[in-house]
DNA sequence: TCAATAAGTGCATTATATTGCACCAAGGCT
DNA sequence: AGCCTTGGTGCAATATAATGCACTTATTGA
């Protein structure tokens, strides 16, 4: 489930400040192919790729408590 | 950064819930020597294995807007 | 319409996370 | 003292993430 959805976050916030998966590959360091891939949500990345990824993008990692649905 | 501080997390989380390391290991289906591994900050999870490890201490991992050092 | 740019995909290779096993160290308890 | 539990570590095997390359398919702009 978080695999599937943070994809579509990371591809939704890339394109809201406008840059293409290959500006997100250079400035992250993260190859190309791989950004491809997690935004499709086909992998299964280390938080390390994660966080180089999320970075960038203004977005952060972190874990909460989580609540009971809602 | 985040990985060396995950662990430290999850295992404050852990003890607080008076579990031991095998505890976790059972109840998250992950291996035993990984849990040591993560809790250790020596190695870089998958998303996957975090929130597998996660879960059954009540926390998610979420991504959030990151805040210019308030 | 056509060219250029961006995104998607398959595959082989490389890097590395995960796991099991064997073992050691520290602390608690009788 | 010994025993038991818990945590820690090294190593080899396996699983799989990360990457590069080649190619195809949108999508955009002139």
């Amino acid at each position: 489930m978080f695999i599937q959805t943070i994809g579509k976050q990371i591809q939704k916030r890339r394109k809201l400040l406008k840059i293409t998966q290959s500006d997100l590959s250079e400035i992250s360091g993260v190859s190309l192919r791989t950004i491809k891939a997690i935004e499709k949500g086909e992998v299964n990345p280390t938080i390390e790729i994660l966080s180089r990824v999320l970075g960038p993008l203004g977005l952060t990692l972190t874990t909460t408590e989580r609540v009971k649905h809602e």
